[in-house]
DNA sequence: ACCTGAACACCGTTCAAGT
DNA sequence: ACCTGAACACCGTTCAAGT
């Protein structure tokens, strides 16, 4: 989007890993997942298909060297809060708003788990729950459970916005889906029934932080004992 | 797994959506994602490839009622435990296990998002949390929060299950993950450097289960005003 | 060292032809 | 109504041949 680097058939500078993984990103954000194909990518950049193989191993790489460039990014900016809370809702969101912006990132996370941006995303909640002085013990439980959820959401609600650009109008789509919710069963399902009209005007990065503070909430009761932390469940609910 | 049904050449009965869908399952769960083609389906039923189109819409259908099937059947085990807090861990192991035993199905979910199977998981939980009573304007975000953690953090999990099935050896290939992880600057990754122990000797169903604990405790906070609760987050940790 | 582009094996999907 | 299987358009990947 930011750069309308050399389109469809001038060469400008050779080949490199960064040029091509960065046409694979224009093509991803632009046309889809699918679109994204070798001969496509040469086509773009000027060159034959087979000319990729040398600086890329094979798709699987493009793909992951493409989410590490997205989520790398995403991090990069203002992250960098001193406050450990603001912090970590701060890392939440940027990692939303990556995942926002590149749908198909979404699905690629978990690949590799064990890449460089998720390291990122890892010491950023970590290291902040340790500044936190997070309970020693728990501190593992806590930093997954965030882990997991911002990473997990932000899959699903870019599975979301997948499904959604496919349609015309998304709010027309959601309140088909409402109205079919609000026509099941009351008796079978009260719940489903009861909220189908909440699933119209809910925003769901506003949903998603609500649940970071939620998850937050949940560890600053971690440091009761277990017994009387099951205890307090029932009688908070 | 359950049903040698009618293998390689055999005929037993006509071809239905049903026999397709089962067979389907069978060789996503034995040979892979990959492995599942109209082609490879076809000889296994014993027809050509075009007649699975006849029940059949497209691989995405395909892919789908395959999910559906996996979840609505995981649903329908021992989830019907009449204690809400007890009920909504079942569905959370529920979902956890159906998804370590198909890894193939974490991919899946989010794709129709307003499916059957997602509806029952909506259900599930939220009419617990009706039961529980939950606050009005919490009941939302408690339950979004909870769906998506228990959504996600399968998929993920199966993306590593995935991975690690190429491993010959997951304890090993695990060792050396947290031997890199050791090996890192410590004044820029002290939590990764510190968790890196940790991480070889962690039990993925116990860590989720105590993800969903640590969400049932801060759904429990909720009660309390936002101003109060903010406050509580800070003097808990 | 790096690029070209035809060739290979394979895929989802279609469709005329059969029963 | 349901099935067959060849055909079509397309894909990831390879590789002899070029510079």
């Amino acid at each position: 989007m930011s750069a309308a680097t050399g389109r469809t058939k001038r060469r400008g500078d050779a080949l490199s890993k960064e040029r091509i993984v960065e046409m694979a990103i224009a093509i991803l954000d632009t046309n889809g997942e699918d679109a994204l194909t070798f001969r496509a990518l040469a086509e773009r950049l000027a060159t034959g298909s087979g000319a990729i193989y040398w600086h890329v191993a094979d798709k699987d790489e493009l793909l992951a060297a493409a989410t590490d460039a997205v989520i790398t990014r995403a991090m990069g900016n203002g992250v960098r809060d001193a406050k450990p809370l603001l912090g970590i809702r701060a890392i939440a969101l940027a990692v939303f708003d990556a995942f926002d912006a590149h749908p198909w990132v979404g699905g690629q996370m978990g690949r590799r788990p064990w890449g460089p941006a998720m390291l990122q995303i890892y010491e950023g909640i970590g290291g902040r729950l340790l500044a936190l002085g997070a309970p020693k013990r728990a501190l593992f439980d806590a930093w997954s459970v965030l882990v997991n959820y911002i990473l997990g959401v932000g899959g699903q609600n870019a599975a979301n916005a997948r499904l959604l650009s496919h349609e015309i109008d998304r709010t027309k789509f959601l309140a088909n889906v409402a109205a079919e919710w609000a026509r099941l069963d009351l008796a079978k399902y009260p719940f489903v029934h009861q909220i189908a009209t909440q699933l119209r005007e809910h925003d769901d990065r506003e949903q998603f932080l609500a649940g970071v503070d939620l998850i937050l909430a949940g560890i600053g009761t971690l440091r009761q004992a277990k017994a009387r932390r099951k205890r307090s469940i029932e009688r908070g609910l």
